[in-house]
RNA sequence: GGUCCCAUCGUCUAGUGGCCUAGGACGCUGGCCUCUCACGCCGGAAACACGGGUUCGAACCCCGUUGGGACCA
């Protein structure tokens, strides 16, 4: 709960731009947007771009869309910190004249030899204050540093993590401004959180030891101190911060691997939060129910499987008429597509035979192929279970049924697969795998009846007649090439 | 090295002093369903890091130990 209940809720999320939007990110982007959202709050999107080194436009752009897709929707921004400068500079300025910060010309060198001094003997490496109560000019190129007070203990209440408390005996004098006016990470943002009236601080934990180094700016400036929140970091299965070497873990490489955008946000909501054994949240119910006294404080291992179990389950669940354009998107180019290939009510109808037994839209999508290609593939070790020497005498009376059906559907289908296996003495699943072979190539697909449906008169047909040739044909999966495709 | 944080099944977690013989989920696993594979359903194995306190009573509170991690250098 909030600290400040009379006055609306204003979070942000500050994102620099210098890679992608990754997953611990977007979670504390989807913490911030739920939380604000619960409390009829604003979110502020905040681009902290003041390391001109590392930001890129690219990196810019990507973080949004990746928000965009995972329908993460911010109230205000985005605002870029590069477009503030003047304003860094002004409450430095101010800082100074009401000695709260001063002028450094200490050089980089200087501090190193001083530090290594210290370090030898065996004091903490800090800033020795030396230039604390010289009067620089500001002619002379400088830094600037903020005035810490040293022994006080900086405390403050986080909403995650309970009362926490440090000395400032151990703090710096702080940089916030350095030779070239730019201003250090630590300024900027309590220079912003201040302007932008921001009421929770909702951030990752790695920022921790900042917050003991913010507070006494909120102070110094004047500003009132939002309450802070640090999110549990979220580790690779080595337990250490999630990067790339744990594999993917930038949010939009999980929209290319067919990851719906929900799922992934459910996925990362549960990572840290909890409401009772729920797992499974609607966007309104994670609204309703999201709140910081269930947010835990330990770190938590990122599983793939469970995401992919999301994935899953939320594809199962989707509309036939949203999945089938993102199933689309993904699909290879076809090499012969077939007539019905362009009818968007046949791709729907693909999507909604399929999706059952899919666990990412790329699975999906190359699970329809059968349907939408005239060229099949024929996996070699299907090929050999099911379509051998035997199987001619049962997929030769099939095809000559099939052939004189008057008419294509369901029932008439189920009659001559019911007449043939009383006639060979076979259970349905032996006649059954041959043609499901024939039909997609694999040994596994919906039930056969549906598949012929789908498929369709013409292509059926085509396929079992290939099959039948191929099962005539004597076959080594070792000898062969592997690649039993292009029969049409 | 300094500062800080964390600790329930392999993993995500429920649990806020008695409801705990510790619940759910993923994964694993046995079975049912079944034309294959999934889905679904029913079952199983699997955890309170350790040691001290406090208390009539502790997974839960306190201290320590151990282990892990983050930040700064």
């Amino acid at each position: 709960m909030t600290s400040r209940p009379n006055i609306p809720v204003r979070v942000r999320f500050a994102p620099s731009p210098t890679g992608n939007l990754h997953l611990g990110g977007a979670r504390t982007a989807l913490f911030n947007f739920l939380f604000a959202r619960h409390h009829g709050g604003v979110m502020l999107l905040r681009i902290e771009d003041t390391d001109r080194e590392r930001s890129t436009e690219a990196a810019i752009a990507a973080i949004l869309d990746g928000m965009r897709w995972l329908d993460l929707t911010w109230d205000e921004g985005p605002v870029f910190q590069t477009s503030r400068l003047d304003r860094y500079r002004d409450l430095a300025l101010d800082l100074i004249a009401r000695g709260h910060a001063y002028r450094c010309v200490c050089t980089p060198d200087e501090l190193e030899e001083r530090r290594k001094d210290a370090q030898a003997k065996g004091l903490p490496p800090r800033y020795d204050g030396r230039c604390r109560d010289r009067k620089i000019s500001a002619d002379t190129p400088h830094v600037v540093r903020f005035r810490n007070i040293p022994d006080q203990i900086v405390a403050f209440d986080d909403l995650i993590r309970g009362p926490l408390s440090f000395d400032s005996g151990l703090l710096d004098d702080l940089v916030i401004l350095r030779t070239d006016g730019m201003p250090t990470y630590n300024f900027a943002v309590v220079v912003d959180d201040a302007d932008m009236k921001i009421t929770h601080v909702i951030r990752g934990d790695d920022h921790i030891n900042n917050t003991p180094r913010q507070i006494p700016i909120f102070r110094a400036l004047g500003a009132d101190i939002p309450d802070f929140a640090h999110l549990p970091m979220i580790f690779g299965s080595d337990r250490t911060k999630l990067s790339k070497r744990h594999g993917a873990t930038s949010v939009m490489a999980y929209r290319e691997m067919g990851y719906l955008p929900h799922a992934l946000a459910n996925y990362l909501v549960r990572l840290g939060w909890s409401h009772k054994d729920q797992e499974i949240f609607t966007r309104e119910e994670l609204i309703a129910h999201f709140d910081l006294d269930h947010v835990g404080s330990s770190p938590s291992v990122f599983n793939p499987e469970k995401l992919l179990w999301l994935n899953a389950h939320y594809i199962k669940n989707a509309s036939d008429t949203v999945l089938s354009p993102l199933v689309s998107e993904l699909l290879p180019p076809l090499s012969e597509p077939l007539p019905q290939a362009t009818d968007p009510d046949h791709r729907v109808r693909v999507v909604s035979l399929l999706k059952g037994r899919a666990k990412t839209l790329l699975e999906l999508a190359e699970f329809s192929l059968p349907y939408l290609d005239r060229s099949l593939a024929i996996d070699p070790v299907a090929r050999e279970k099911a379509l051998g020497p035997e199987s001619v005498f049962i997929l030769e009376p099939i095809f000559v049924a099939l052939s004189s059906l008057p008419e294509w559907s369901a029932d008439p289908i189920k009659n001559v697969f019911t007449q043939i296996g009383e006639a060979l003495n076979k259970k349905l699943g032996e006649l059954a795998q041959p043609v499901r072979v024939a039909l997609t190539g694999k040994t596994v697909s919906p039930g056969i009846f549906d598949v012929l449906m789908l498929a369709g008169r013409e292509i059926s047909l085509v396929r079992i007649e290939a099959a039948l040739a191929l099962a005539r044909t004597p076959f080594s999966v070792t000898s062969s090439s592997p690649t039993g495709k292009d029969l049409s």
